[in-house]
RNA sequence: GGGAGAAUUCCCGAGUGGCCAAAGGGGGCAGACUGUAAAUCUGUUGUCAGUGACUUCGGUGGUUCGAAUCCACCUUCUCCCA
């Protein structure tokens, strides 16, 4: 099976602006290809994720991979996709966020001399010229063209402002710009960056005569065609400090059905094969395909050590409701618990909830549990004693383990 | 540049002087049912405090016994005309 095959296999190709050239040019390892990061926080998500697997996938195959930081592109804001204007970013901000995603595609993709190349567009679209742009790329646009582009439809009737307007120009300034001075011949990104990419080809082929190559990924969205990645309205980070390698294996460990198998073959690197197998699974067996998945995102991205942590933690809590080690926790000090703390206190200091009310309600409400006895008064009290007696653990709803610690 | 209108709690969206912590929906959280799934049903969803207090309706002032609701100015956005 060759690999631009494998990439449909999996699901993982949209849309392609050449698919005989694309494949022939990727199967034989010949492509240059970027994708760009906008660096709008300071960790990348898992939505990131897939984009540096496929990364990994064509760097396998010989393809030479570039990693753009979007440092110049943050200044402006992509539009796409969003019904509203980003919040506008300082300088300094996109500058720490740059660094940071550097720090994290490092551990996952091989980058040096002859291997994937990283680069930041501030270091060419800073230094534009307004007027010069405009002569030199501007008239290659029609305004007309890019008003009827899908990434800006949805903008038609919120607003859209010539900041963001700008950032297609700019993205296309960027593949331009690499295919000139780093042989860059393809592009690769979400489908929602689809117009923009077409901007660069575009701009290519008028300035330059030459073709380039354009191709989507597949926006991963659950059954419900919402985008995965995102836990009420939070996204799922890469940076274990943002979101704790158990965190991140419960929430692939918790996607819905439907959605398992789809994931397992976007993301991970199992043979096809064996993924095909798990396909005819059922029922509650595809619990064990979604054991397969967490794991193996958690693996890639935090280390075999801390999978390993993580899916024992996860099996400890749920399966005998034994206790581990490897859960959340928090420190309290003995004279911070002075006389006992309620275990509203207790909550809120474990950033369980959010407020004593809530705290509150959820007790009221039968959902906490300490050490698997059902908590029945907000005001219960617990001292330090009680938390040095053994594990203590409090347990929020179903799914919520956090350990209380006392020295 | 001229004119019209909008800004409400996580989101959408009611509310046009006291009965408003503010309808309804979405989302979130919890309970039941389960497979750490989905669907469904129930409860809950400003903060603190045991039935009461406090802070909230773009911002700042003002009118009033009392303002999300009225007035002035400001900010931002949308629409129409140029």
């Amino acid at each position: 099976m060759t690999l631009y095959e494998e990439l449909q296999a999996r699901g993982l190709i949209a849309q392609v602006t050449n698919e005989a050239e694309i494949s022939e040019m990727i199967n034989a390892g010949k492509a240059t290809f970027y994708i760009g990061f906008d660096c709008t926080a300071d960790s990348l998500t898992a939505g990131h994720f897939m984009a540096l697997t496929l990364m990994k996938r064509l760097q396998l195959a010989g393809n030479k991979p570039i990693a753009l930081i979007g440092g110049g592109t943050t200044m402006i804001g992509d539009p796409s996709g969003r019904t509203d204007m980003r919040q506008m970013l300082t300088k300094e901000a996109i500058d720490h966020n740059a660094e940071c995603f550097k720090r994290q595609m490092e551990r996952f993709i091989e980058f040096g001399e002859d291997k994937a190349r990283m680069v930041n567009n501030a270091d060419w679209l800073l230094k534009l010229n307004y007027v010069d742009l405009l002569r030199e790329v501007g008239a290659c646009f029609s305004v007309n063209n890019m008003l009827r582009a899908e990434c800006y439809k949805q903008r038609m009737e919120k607003g859209l402002s010539f900041l963001e307007f700008n950032y297609m120009i700019m993205q296309s300034y960027d593949f331009y710009y690499m295919f000139q001075h780093m042989g860059c011949n393809m592009q690769f990104g979400g489908d929602d960056q689809w117009s923009n990419m077409l901007g660069g080809t575009e701009l290519i082929r008028k300035k330059l005569g030459k073709d380039a190559h354009a191709m989507t990924i597949t926006l991963l969205t659950d059954s419900q065609g919402k985008k995965m990645g995102k836990t009420a309205g939070n996204a799922v980070w890469l940076d274990p400090n943002k979101t704790s390698p158990y965190e991140f294996y419960q929430y692939w460990r918790n996607v819905d059905d439907a959605d398992v198998l789809k994931c397992i073959r976007m993301l991970t690197f199992l043979p096809l094969e064996q993924i095909n197998e798990m396909d005819t699974w059922e029922g509650s067996q595809l619990n064990r395909a979604k054991e397969i998945l967490a794991y193996e995102l958690t693996n890639m991205v935090h280390g075999e050590e801390e999978a390993n942590k993580a899916q024992e933690a996860s099996r400890a809590l749920f399966g005998a409701g034994a206790i581990s080690a490897n859960m959340p926790s928090t420190e309290i000090s003995a004279a911070d618990f002075g006389e006992g703390l309620t275990i509203v206190d207790l909550m809120v200091r474990c950033k369980l909830t959010a407020s004593k009310g809530e705290a509150r309600r959820l007790v009221d409400q039968g959902g906490v549990m300490v050490n698997d006895v059902k908590v029945t008064s907000p005001m219960q009290v617990f001292t330090a004693d009680d938390v040095k007696q053994g594990d203590f653990v409090i347990k929020k709803g179903k799914k919520t383990f956090h350990k209380v610690i006392c020295k």
